[in-house]
DNA sequence: GCCAACGTTGGC
DNA sequence: GCCAACGTTGGC
């Protein structure tokens, strides 16, 4: 079992839009970086659990946990002309960027804001805390992950 | 809105 | 393969 922390701008879409979606659950469509496209593609695994990261908002907040239900698989908004993530390179036949279905497990009754997590020494080398960190999809350590249920006083 | 820290692109 | 220019991310 791995644990990822994934981003989104609650602005274009938040843990409450998942929360409302029909069982819960969404394909995590959108992401154009290698390095987090390879973590969906390679190592997310059914079952996996996944930190919700509200990134660009006030406060920036890890807002609750969802879990991986479906695997990689390409992600069609990337040759469809319309979408804002649109990539002339990528095609049905060869698809260039992938994405995976997640599931809401527990929206935190309150989110944990970034200066909180500041604070706390167990997450001290989470990439989320490094200085200039972009990455939208990245592992998370279980100690880190356990943790952060700790803060949220959240139990799965 | 600013800007530091990235990642990508493309000329050479 | 280098690297300058450019575009993006995301905290503040």
């Amino acid at each position: 079992m791995n644990y990822w922390l994934m981003k989104t701008e609650p602005e274009s879409y938040s843990i409450d839009d998942l929360a409302h979606e029909k069982k819960k659950t969404t394909f995590w469509s959108g992401v154009r970086n290698y390095q987090a496209r390879n973590f969906m593609r390679d190592d997310m695994k059914k079952g996996d659990l996944v930190l919700f990261y509200h990134s660009n908002a006030d406060p920036p907040a890890i807002v609750g946990i969802a879990e991986v239900v479906k695997e990689s698989y390409p992600d069609h908004t990337s040759w469809d002309e319309n979408d804002h993530h649109y990539d002339p390179k990528s095609t049905p036949e060869n698809p260039r960027w992938f994405m995976v279905d997640i599931k809401l497990k527990k929206k935190f009754p309150e989110a944990l804001g970034r200066d909180q997590l500041t604070c706390v020494k167990a997450l001290a080398d989470m990439e989320l805390m490094r200085k200039g960190s972009r990455l939208s999809v990245q592992p998370v350590r279980k100690k880190e992950f356990d943790a952060i249920l700790k803060l949220a006083s959240v139990t799965l």
